[in-house]
DNA sequence: ATAGTTTCGTGCGAAACAGTACATAATAGG
DNA sequence: CCTATTATGTACTGTTTCGCACGAAACTAT
């Protein structure tokens, strides 16, 4: 990161936007949108809420910025652990792993996906909520579909394999921990999930 | 029903409880628990907000009887679609049947299942919410494993199966399709994720 | 009828909330 | 040094929210 960047011109920010948009984020995981207030954005961030007002606009623009950046690791995330050529159980063996422990982890306790966890409520009653939440799982539902039918083309799956379908099985057992997550359950019985799922779909003689 | 009981002293209530919780649920389930107020609640039910702390104590209280309610409802529901002695295949597929029509419903749009779609945004912060949703999953799980050891033992699964497992992995696709329901999904996609899931642990040749 | 009991509904007060106006501070350009 | 520009922080406004007090209403018992 170089910073060739000529300054801008009046007072620099006290902040880096990305940080703060982290805290926010970190803020509304722990409460859910409805129940989190500007002022406790702003004891979060440490920003006071003109400033909050000026970086991100209203408390609606704010969440949804967390929730597209949520998407997007996501995304990303998804299609890291899937990229390596090996075999199907070992990739969706890591992508259940590294969710279970990411769930698993927060300061207040566990809270789950942050998708999930804050978005599945408003989505209800708010379009834009409801077109990044349905954006998101079509994502997830995309990318285990890809890898499962490049196993099916490498002969790891036979080719009657309903890929659609066992994707969207993934994509669920997946959320499915992000719920646990929050209700409580321990790491073992998230870890548990994914290993069963892992066995449906790629066999059980595999192990 | 018969109504042989002395009439209580005072006023009559204007109201039945029952249908008042009824209707207090819905408007929770619309928009969550933390988005919606006494007055909608008022609105929703018909009742003042007097009345409805004479009824049911203040707004967290009147949601953890809701919130229990759809727990009770939930598991007997699961019980009586699973009780006849039939193929397991043909038990999970009246459950997801049952479920996706049930979470595709709502007046204000398709809406899930009420403990998934409002109870796990409170649950990171609230023990009671938190209590009454890992119940809930819990009994879910207890319920399909139940089934899948019956199938079991009547020779419908191999023995060797993780019943455990399993069970976890059904419960998993009705949270998630609960979770789709409220993102957008519709019923096909979500009859889809049930057939899929039921052909995984039924085997898909028995089809 | 009258008294006693429970519910209903208006309306009040205190707190929390979202959003903004305005004065102050910090920087770049000239 | 002075001006233009952007960021910060205090303080303010109007609204929403919760919870309850208090009097009116509806019913039973005597």
């Amino acid at each position: 990161m170089v910073q060739n960047q000529p300054r801008p011109r009046g007072r620099p920010r006290s902040y880096d936007p990305a940080v703060a948009l982290d805290q926010a984020r970190a803020a509304f995981w722990n409460t859910g949108y409805a129940a989190t207030s500007l002022d406790d954005l702003s004891a979060a961030t440490g920003l006071n809420r003109p400033s909050l007002y000026g970086a991100f606009g209203d408390k609606k623009a704010l969440y949804l910025k967390a929730l597209e950046k949520s998407r997007a690791e996501t995304t990303a995330a998804l299609a890291a652990a899937m990229a390596p050529d090996e075999h199907l159980r070992a990739a969706l063996t890591r992508v259940y792993e590294a969710a279970a422990g990411l769930y698993m982890r927060g300061d207040h306790g566990p809270r789950g996906c942050f998708l999930i966890g804050t978005a599945v409520t408003e989505a209800v009653d708010d379009p834009d909520i409801r077109a990044v939440l349905a954006a998101a799982l079509a994502e997830i539902d995309a990318a285990f579909e890809a890898r499962i039918r490049r196993a099916m083309e490498v002969g790891n799956l036979p080719l009657s394999t309903d890929a659609t379908g066992m994707a969207r099985v993934a994509t669920a057992v997946m959320n499915a921990m992000a719920v646990r997550a929050r209700a409580g359950g321990d790491l073992a019985t998230l870890r548990a999930m994914g290993a069963a799922v892992v066995d449906l779909i790629c066999g059980r003689a595999g192990r």
